[in-house]
DNA sequence: TTAGATTTAATTGTTTACAATTAACCAAAG
DNA sequence: CTTTGGTTAATTGTAAACAATTAAATCTAA
């Protein structure tokens, strides 16, 4: 069989994989999440505001490659489950600010579950190969985001 | 800071590389798709039933990891844009199963050029690499699919 | 200074994902 | 034959994703 007809079969394509295993990843986050009451996007926008309080929808948009169509919407569920204050900026009333609630910022120490439990389900990996892998993801990251 | 603090940076998880990575290549395969007029997961379907036509929902489920719930509206739209046709099984009337159209099957060579733009969109990368990296991800799906 | 371009968030509409439930069907035991 | 338990697809409801558009605010260059 010729080499493109190969490339349509699922494993041989690197796409499926990634796509498969994202899933699976989110989905071993999904219990402890639900302590939390959130979902898996709502914990990355989370994550980004406990390193970084107060960045404005298109900021936190550059971290997560999320646009406003995807955020507006989830930062206002957020906000409606008191985690979050969206502030319209007075410098620019263009943006809005997303600022931590009291409630969002006791979150974080309760968060800590979710790493660990994936840690728990990785514990048959070696760290080094887990950080390998993670840095060559990274990279793959940086190549597809060039511009072509 | 602690480990635990630092394990709640986006990058230092495996489970946000891994989730921003499946959403950049899928839409490093939007562009040809749109030349096809399917998206991605029903890419997915159709390179399923390329390799194995007549499947029943479930049996396509397995393969992607996607239940009824999801499968059931993406093959109706499928068959309305005439790729596929839907047949209860006469054998197992619980069971609908899932067969190729002409058009279906003439998508087929078409659907070489979505490999072939990844493959482009990763030239800088080493086929080494790159098939390295496409295992580590099939072992983190083995790893994440055994039961707990 | 202002006309046109850019930035920013929101909105609209379509398609996935997925949990939970439902309904029909099948197969095996009694 | 009937009951029971399991399988299969569909349905319902919620939450992402994302393209395309809109509207307001800001910036820039003539």
């Amino acid at each position: 069989m010729s080499k493109v007809q190969e490339s349509l079969f699922l494993d041989n394509q690197i796409c499926f994989p990634l796509y498969a295993a994202s899933r699976l990843i989110i989905q071993a986050c999904r219990e402890p999440l639900e302590e939390l009451g959130i979902t898996y996007p709502q914990y990355l926008v989370m994550l980004v505001l406990w390193e970084n309080d107060g960045l404005a929808v298109n900021e936190i948009g550059k971290k997560l490659f999320l646009d406003s169509g995807t955020l507006t919407p989830l930062l206002k569920r957020l906000e409606t489950n008191n985690l979050i204050k969206r502030v319209r900026s007075d410098q620019d009333e263009r943006k809005v600010k997303i600022e931590l609630s009291f409630q969002g910022k006791s979150m974080k120490s309760k968060a800590e579950k979710v790493p660990k439990k994936i840690a728990e389900r990785l514990k048959s990996w070696e760290p080094n190969a887990l950080g390998i892998l993670t840095s060559e993801i990274n990279r793959l990251i940086n190549t597809l985001n060039q511009p072509l």
